[in-house]
DNA sequence: TGTACAAGTGTATGATATACACAGTTTCAG
DNA sequence: CTGAAACTGTGTATATCATACACTTGTACA
């Protein structure tokens, strides 16, 4: 959060000089005109946290040889993040992992913002391989959302990051190319294709955050009885109190005899996200005038 | 996140001894038993950043007369935040802004953790009144949630928070409150209406983060189309990778001649979630032995 | 072969949260 | 009425961090 006019100390491989895209009002979604248009000002910091993400790593030529590799500093910083979170994760720690002193780190990267950034990707990892690339994608789009859920909990103190308006790398796009496939094969526009991804992605995020939560305690060492005793506790505050009748009807309604576990409630809501999704195929289909094959070019809806 | 042994500083009524609920595998959904159980140990973390949430502020008798309020504290967190970010409120610029020195904040919150908390739930605020307490359960609902999407895009900066295992305040309780009053009309059981609850807020939260991401920027002094421009060529670098064909079709597409407006695309998603609840409805109400006078439920279709 | 550039180090600095002890205030008990 | 108790804001000290800067040592190319 200092001053960061000075050189960078990094391989930086002056690139990507064309000055990106797009220009209009940001208040509709991106389209391809955004990514094509003149050369307009880019927000600075946007553009360069994604230009230290993507950055090219070749080595110069002169020089000692490096010790390690930025990989190898990324790595060190995840397993300190696994064993001891996130707010463990200092210049010091990471280096003292190495083998080396603090300063070492920013001849990697120039500061911890940039580190974390490439942390954020390298910990998504790879989603995993599609088993059926051409079956249903409705069973398709519930894997992938399955499995990005299940990475979000196997590494809770990603959430301890704001995830929102960070630089998206190779994995990120890895994960949304593997959603975003089966989603193009049900034959909408490619404009509602995005809107499903929106929906996909959104529901899967949001829906993860109780998961994540408990899979943060965990890793704190709490047992599963005594979070959700906290948790029963906090939101228990709403039993007995007038403001919140309906919802404290909700939380203290019987279960039923076969109460679901978190990742069956998870996956029933899916479907229904689901099924909103279908029912909008169906009806696309129904009044399409095109021949149904037509991938990414149904007719668009209402609206 | 340092030692938190010694005497809390705080006005703290010792309160709440009751231990709270619960106890089998976490792994299921929460139910009133969990909420009723006996004694289990509770996580200590959540359980005392919740109990500071929800603190008796009432003052002791005796002592000089404190020059200001908790809330005092917390508005002018929030003050420096919209006018500068999250990572501007420091305590010595909120005290700094109440005319006092660093340490008087202390006595009103006993660490920074605590003073964020509170400043999440306030900041919130509380939910728009309902317009039409006995309306149609889905205009409610879509109601509810762009309104809560643009609370988030309001203070952008509340994203740069974790929201994840935060403890739950008095607005956080209302917000939820305003969305399953009408859920809980559609006639569903508690068990389905909750997990509507998390269809509805997974995807209210989780697809805001675009919206989110350009008031951020916005924030910062950045032009929606400098915005636009750097998220192009961040997402942009799919084009002509042999990785991500899917998605790099998806971003070149024409847009078409009406391109959505993000709320408007917002929208188009949330009537698909919208529409996969409401087929659930119907089938459950088709197979249902109940009566059918449940309110406001008549299976609509897509908008 | 020497020199330009790069790698790792040591030290210094500024920001930040927060512990701790103190001095002034207010109220209630005797 | 008086003094102890309880509480308030303050001043100072400390520990933790990120990071700037200057330095020493390596290495490959000119």
């Amino acid at each position: 959060m200092a001053g960061r006019k000075k050189q960078e100390p990094l391989t930086r491989a002056a690139r990507l000089e064309k000055a990106s895209p797009a220009s209009r009002s940001a208040t509709r979604a991106l389209n391809r005109d955004d990514l094509v248009q003149a050369s307009v000002r880019v927000d600075p910091e946007l553009r360069r946290r994604s230009e230290l993400l993507w950055e090219d790593r070749s080595r110069p030529t002169r020089g000692p040889k490096p010790a390690f590799t930025p990989d190898d500093v990324v790595q060190a910083a995840i397993q300190i993040a696994e064993a001891d979170g996130l707010a463990a994760v200092t210049m010091h720690a990471v280096s003292a992992r190495l083998g080396y002193t603090t300063m070492a780190i920013y001849r990697y990267f120039p500061n911890k913002e940039a580190l974390l950034d490439a942390i954020v990707d390298a910990a998504m990892g790879a989603p995993p391989r599609a088993s059926e690339p051409l079956g249903d994608w409705r069973a398709a789009v519930a894997r992938w959302s399955h499995a990005k859920r299940a990475m979000l909990c196997a590494r809770p103190w990603l959430a301890e990051l704001p995830f929102v308006a960070a630089p998206h790398g190779p994995n990120w796009l890895s994960w949304v190319e593997a959603v975003v496939e089966p989603l193009s094969r049900i034959g909408l526009s490619a404009v509602d294709t995005g809107e499903m991804l929106s929906v996909i992605d959104g529901y899967t995020r949001g829906a993860s955050d109780t998961a994540i939560s408990l899979a943060r305690a965990r890793a704190r060492g709490t047992s599963d009885a005594e979070w959700t005793a906290a948790v029963g506790a906090d939101l228990g505050r709403a039993i007995g109190d007038p403001r919140f009748p309906a919802f404290a009807a909700l939380i203290t309604a019987p279960s039923g005899d076969h109460p679901r576990t978190m990742e069956e409630s998870f996956d029933f809501g899916l479907q229904r996200v689901l099924d909103g999704i279908e029912r909008y195929v169906a009806a696309t289909q129904t009044h399409a005038v095109r021949p149904k094959h037509a991938a990414n070019s149904a007719p668009r809806s209402q609206r």
